[in-house]
DNA sequence: CAGCCCTACGTTGCATGCAATCGTGCGGGA
DNA sequence: TCCCGCACGATTGCATGCAACGTAGGGCTG
């Protein structure tokens, strides 16, 4: 259907598309048969796609009580941010010295975007920040031609969280974040890796704050573990 | 059998053990039913534990065409220690406020021992290094308390290759790394993270240099991708 | 004789069926 | 009234069977 791959691939894919994009809240639960008719397959590619699921960390699987899209609570969300202090760094270090002028060029648009729709006033559309964004940092996973980063940083993120808490950017860390991609622009055309890696881990920190102090107002609400969003 | 877990959990936990201590070379073949019948369950559990073993890295599962044990160029293998050196100076970081007294004294004691059999002489026992070095660092693991850095390494490490690897230290080289250990001890003595992160960076980069030579040493007789070991 | 196709085997991928386990609601006893 | 025990329903865990894909070998054709 989506590709000429096997069922249990589609099956994954799906299913992290639908816990990334919040469709599956956190905590709601996973039904085999029902994931299973859902997706139109039967139980053991849902299976199996759980299976890795649960490795990625994206779900958690009780033995014999079924699998549920993974939570956290705000001290495993900073230790995400502290992974991704390190890492994150690391990785834009490394795009450094493989960044063509185009490849600058190209990062330094998106930044120039971002600036555009989300610094506050009249043109702001902060939902356009969120594609703008994963483009920029993808690209810049890219440049770094590092698999073994680029992947412990993918099963770190959670893209749940910096999603769910993309939107809480106060205006002055929002202010800050935007600077921060410019600079890094800045660092990519000099091809200064360590001035690179210090503004990635400004950038870092900066996040840091903004989520934590999110999920602290959040776990208010999230008293009712509620099955679905949509 | 082993315990009272899943068939599915003790495939997994049996086949990582299999491949970490070498008896499943990698580039080794690894048909379903076979190991199911090695295992003595039916191949669906093998086939999960594949799944998520090949989610961990440790082995490649290509579509219709069966698992395989993993297997690493010099390049990826400069990518794990490249991992290691930014994730491991950051654990050790965190370990340092978190430890007591008696658990400096155990680490001493482990530091001590492994600079007894370690020291080139009449008394030296290089295989007794292997399970002591991998005891003082779990204990930096567990000491950090820190689960999202923890699974980070874990996943990065890929043990066979620290395993095939360590009898290869030369002289100097395994003497710079016996003296890092006890002077992580003494920074966690002292309470100074930034003294403990630094020599834990130093001990990566030492590990790193001796390890990415002897990859490229072994990748010579590495030519005929053999079947197993065992 | 070389190259290609076609067939047959082995393996993986998936669906289905059955047994075991867990959660839950009800009834009996203290 | 409250608590413990029990049986029912629902769900997971695993085994088996069948279909699809990949691979290797032999025969045919140019």
């Amino acid at each position: 259907m989506t590709r000429g791959l096997t069922s249990a691939e589609r099956a994954l894919a799906t299913l992290r598309d639908l816990i990334m994009g919040g469709e599956l809240a956190p905590g709601a639960r996973l039904g085999e048969v029902e994931l299973a008719e859902r997706l139109g397959v039967s139980r053991t590619p849902v299976r199996e796609a759980l299976s890795r699921l649960a490795a990625e960390g994206l779900v958690e699987i009780a033995p014999n009580r079924g699998a549920r899209v993974a939570t956290w609570t705000v001290a495993e969300l900073e230790g995400v941010f502290d992974l991704r202090s390190v890492l994150e760094p690391q990785l834009t270090a490394h795009a450094v010295p493989n960044a063509t002028a185009a490849d600058v060029d190209e990062l330094d648009d998106l930044a120039r975007r971002m600036h555009e729709v989300g610094t506050p006033g009249p043109r702001q559309e902060l939902d356009a920040l969120v594609p703008l964004n994963r483009a920029f940092h993808d690209r810049l996973v890219a440049l770094a031609a590092h698999p073994t980063l680029a992947t412990a940083l993918a099963a770190a993120i959670h893209p749940p969280i910096v999603r769910r808490n993309f939107l809480t950017y106060d205006e002055a860390s929002l202010r800050r974040s935007l600077a921060h991609h410019g600079e890094i622009v800045a660092a990519l055309r000099a091809g200064d890796p360590e001035w690179a890696r210090a503004v990635m881990t400004s950038h870092i920190a900066n996040a840091r704050a903004v989520m934590v102090r999110a999920a602290r107002v959040q776990t208010a609400d999230q008293v009712a573990p509620r099955e679905e969003s949509a």
